[in-house]
RNA sequence: GGGCCCGUAGUCUAGACUGGACAGGACGCCGCCCUUACACGGCGGAGGUCGGGGGUUCAAGUCCCCCCGGGCCCA
């Protein structure tokens, strides 16, 4: 589109934003993505952006789509202030949220398939396809929202990844920061595999709490226990009673028999027991909950192994064997009836552990797992917590709390099939566990071991077992942050990167994805993982709740994007609350953003129609709209180093719209217009409107990546996305004068606009019978307002004439 | 039971840390206006017991205490 024109009508025809112009200049910037030579980053700042690896589990939901359009903003915004600004996407292809929705869409059992080594494969096989087809949906939805991402097709399941997990694990196996150990683990009967502690949930139950006969075993003095678990009865080994409860005082030590199985336990007092709840005696069964692992531990009592890895009974729990724990505790509740043992039952509500992807009750059952220490690294993690930069503030207590509620080391194996294999192979002749070289991706399960015999005991190679568990998958994700600084690739570019790395995710993983990022590259590096965290709040529907499948109100951002276009929908991304707080889907607010859009163009369209002179002497109202709008800039700055998106677009889009549009513009348009003005003037205007405008659109550029650039290329030849923070429009210390002096004009304004409205003039005709009387403290705006309103107007020093009216901002209207 | 966050007009949100002049804005609503960048616009207007109660203070949306309601996390 030609510039060079000198006549002063605008250079653009449209005077509506068209989105389907974000679709020319996604081809546009593709083009030139291409063409040009890539960007250093040797001699710059860098900012590398460890990008949410999302589950592809499915299509992202305007919430979703919203928290990677904003760490774009943020990503745009850290190259404006000339930083080398790395966002790679790739997708987190591992774990248990994929193998559960696979098998519920084919209605296959992983465990079943993966009885035979060609079964296994074909399960993998189907996870594959599925995430295939589930990234596609995120590139596209990425791609559309102008996101400037390096898209990454080796996902957290690629050869390069799963090596690069693999290889922690066996640095850190080799430093015995690993080891394996039986003990109580939590889990799921369903997926038939053990979890961490960050992987359970709790779901309010409507349950019952049974109130059970036991008796002394030296007199037969009946003594009642409340339980939510009967079916734990034959697992029973005490009884314990708060030591202040008098009710028990002096059981300790004795001994009672329980009912129906007729097992002797121990009475023992112990603080945790709570005095209120049933009777105040607590039976201690292996494992009801994490209370009673403790228990055991600290008594030394001898757990019973009742419930199997089916989670059903097993021979140790007598009748009830065979029995899943629901049956047997429905069994359990009748004998006890029918034998009068049952005292009663209470219907209450209680908190239940349960699986965190498909919400199945866990259990506590022994296991051999492999576990990774954290206990020993609590006051280190604490330290970490502490000193890196996390936005808002209020969220770093979220990990805080979670480093102290940590209770055991991290379980890191999984009876799972799509994910990272454990790199280990044991001899089953002399029990050594042997760790291969690190470097390459080992499948354990399938493939021959790398070692001739036994390194240990010499033991011929058929005797080397391959594991056949994977890791969890946050064992995975949780070294993305070395995958991404090429930790183990590029030891030049890591020593750079890994100092500016930008951790931006959701509150809802702070336990997990942010706490065993920090844990594991704190253990293999030394040093924190992040320079800053941004946590954003949870995505909500129009109405507030969290948007779910099932609740069937899960909102899509490609038609809003086709039908409002994206500049709009990131609006109401950066707009739709602070950061850190819930966001609310709101359609209305894309349209405030689509509106918008044409605003900014509408702007290009008028300032298209003048030069823009290098220099001018300008008036005093082109200098204090100049600090109004420098206040605004400022504040949206401060609202991007925050890394908070929400300030900066509510800043510029009340600067544009309510300041420079609604008044500045209204005021220079007749004299960036007419050549009754003088040259010099005229050019003042032309300038001050090029520099407003200017610089605004390059600070909202971030947020708004489209109509911005478009109306940059127009304007001024180039992309605004090449270009770096503005200049300050004037000094630093002028802004607050200047800028008081602008509020105070449009506070006149609007007072004027309100008078001739009240006499039902027009805003432009004329107030020729009367005189404005404005406040000295103004008199360098005399001359525009005058012509601006078309009245005459005069200054007051103390009070204005006895007989002006007041009007509004300190405006007086005197007959002349 | 503990921690954190939230509760400001029909809806959303600013102001609360550092207490003071009519609680600012957006959407929606009402009225007038197609004023040469924009009707996806302009101007004006109506609309608020700042969740409730108590306290500190000359003065509280803002500070302190208690309570109610909603959410998240932990036990």
């Amino acid at each position: 589109m030609p510039l060079t024109s000198n006549e002063l009508t605008p250079k653009i025809k449209d005077t509506k934003w068209d989105p389907s112009k974000e679709e020319e200049l996604l081809r546009v910037w593709d083009e030139e993505r291409k063409t040009k030579k890539p960007e250093s980053w040797h001699d710059k700042d860098i900012m590398l952006v460890d990008t949410p690896p999302p589950y592809a589990s499915g299509k992202w939901h305007v919430g979703g789509a919203a928290h990677y359009a904003q760490i774009d903003m943020i990503a745009r915004y850290f190259r404006l202030k000339g930083y080398y600004v790395l966002v790679p996407f790739y997708a987190d292809r591992n774990g248990l949220p994929v193998e559960v929705q696979v098998e519920k869409s084919y209605n296959v059992k992983a465990k079943d398939m993966a009885r035979t080594v060609e079964g296994r494969r074909k399960f993998l096989q189907l996870c594959k396809e599925f995430l295939d087809a589930a990234e596609k949906d995120l590139v596209r939805v990425w791609t559309r929202m102008g996101c400037s991402f390096e898209y990454w097709h080796d996902g957290t399941d690629s050869a390069k990844y799963r090596a690069l997990t693999q290889a922690t694990f066996i640095e850190l196996f080799k430093r015995g920061m690993i080891y394996e150990a039986e003990r109580p683990v939590r889990w799921c009967p369903r997926c038939g595999t053990t979890l961490a502690e960050a992987e359970i949930e709790y779901r309010e139950e409507e349950g019952y709490l049974y109130y059970v006969k036991y008796r002394l075993a030296d007199n037969g003095r009946e003594l009642v226990v409340a339980t939510t678990r009967p079916e734990l009865l034959p697992a029973c080994a005490a009884l314990a009673y708060n030591p202040n409860d008098s009710k028990y005082k002096g059981l300790a030590g004795r001994r009672a028999i329980a009912p129906l199985f007729n097992h002797e336990v121990v009475i023992v007092e112990h603080p945790s027991v709570d005095m209120n709840f049933g009777t105040g005696l607590e039976m201690v069964c292996s494992y009801g909950d994490e209370d009673d692992v403790r228990l055991f531990r600290e008594l030394g009592l001898k757990p019973k192994v009742i419930i199997d890895q089916e989670g059903r009974m097993t021979e140790e729990a007598g009748f009830l064997r065979g029995l899943t724990v629901d049956e047997a505790r429905r069994k359990v509740v009748e004998e006890l009836e029918r034998q009068g043992l049952l005292v009663k039952k209470e219907r209450i509500k209680h908190s239940v552990p349960v699986c965190w992807r498909c919400k199945t009750p866990l259990q506590i059952i022994h296991r051999s797992e492999f576990f990774l220490r954290q206990l020993d690294l609590r006051d280190a993690m604490l330290g970490i917590a502490k000193s890196i930069d996390i936005r808002p503030e209020f969220q770093r207590q979220k990990l805080i709390d979670w480093i102290n509620a940590i209770a055991m080391d991290w379980p890191i194996s999984r009876d799972r099939y799509y994910g990272t294999e454990i790199p280990i192979w044991r001899c089953s002749r002399c029990g050594a566990l042997l760790v291969p070289e690190p470097g390459r991706y080992y499948r354990p399960w399938e493939e021959e071991p790398p070692w001739d015999r036994c390194p240990v005991c010499g033991a011929p190679k058929e005797s080397l077992i391959g594991e056949k568990r994977v890791f969890d998958t946050w064992f995975d994700s949780s070294v993305s942050m070395l995958y991404v600084t090429k930790w183990s690739e590029d030891k030049e570019f890591f020593e750079r990167a890994s100092g500016n790395v930008l951790r931006p995710q959701g509150e809802d993983i702070i336990r997990t994805w942010l706490y065993y990022s920090l844990l594991r590259v704190y253990q293999l590096t030394g040093r924190p993982a992040f320079r800053w965290v941004r946590i954003t709040g949870m995505g909500l529907d129009p109405k507030g709740r969290p948007m779910h499948k099932s609740l069937g109100n899960v909102v899509d951002p490609e038609p809003i994007m086709q039908k409002y276009g994206a500049d709009a929908f990131r609006f109401w991304a950066a707009a739709s609350a602070r950061l850190g707080y819930d966001y609310r889907y709101d359609e209305k607010k894309v349209l405030t953003g689509r509106n918008f859009a044409t605003k900014i163009w509408n702007l290009a369209r008028f300032i298209s129609a003048f030069p823009e002179p290098a220099e001018a002497r300008l008036k005093p109202i082109d200098r204090a709209f100049m600090g109004f709008a420098q206040r605004r800039f400022n504040l949206a700055i401060k609202g991007y180093e925050d890394m908070d998106v929400y300030e900066p677009a509510v800043q510029l889009y009340e600067f544009l719209w309510n300041a420079f549009a609604a008044h500045y513009v209204e005021m220079v348009k007749d004299r960036a217009y007419s050549s009754s003005y003088l040259l010099e003037d005229r050019q003042a205007a032309w300038y001050a409107l090029h520099r407003m405008f200017r610089s605004a659109i390059i600070l909202l550029s971030p947020i708004m990546p489209f109509v911005t650039d478009y109306a940059y290329r127009l304007l001024y030849g180039k992309s605004v996305h090449s270009e770096h923070l503005p200049e300050p429009l004037v000094p630093e210390g002028e802004v607050d004068r200047l800028a008081e002096d602008a509020v105070k004009v449009m506070d006149l304004n609007s007072a004027v606009w309100g008078y001739k409205k009240s006499l039902g003039k027009r805003l432009s005709e004329p107030i020729a019978e009367s005189i404005l009387y404005i406040p000295a403290s103004l008199a360098d705006y005399v001359p525009d307002l005058a012509a601006f309103h078309r009245v005459k107007v005069r200054t007051y020093e103390r009070s204005p004439p006895e007989n002006a009216m007041h009007i509004g901002g300190g405006a007086y209207i005197a007959p002349p």
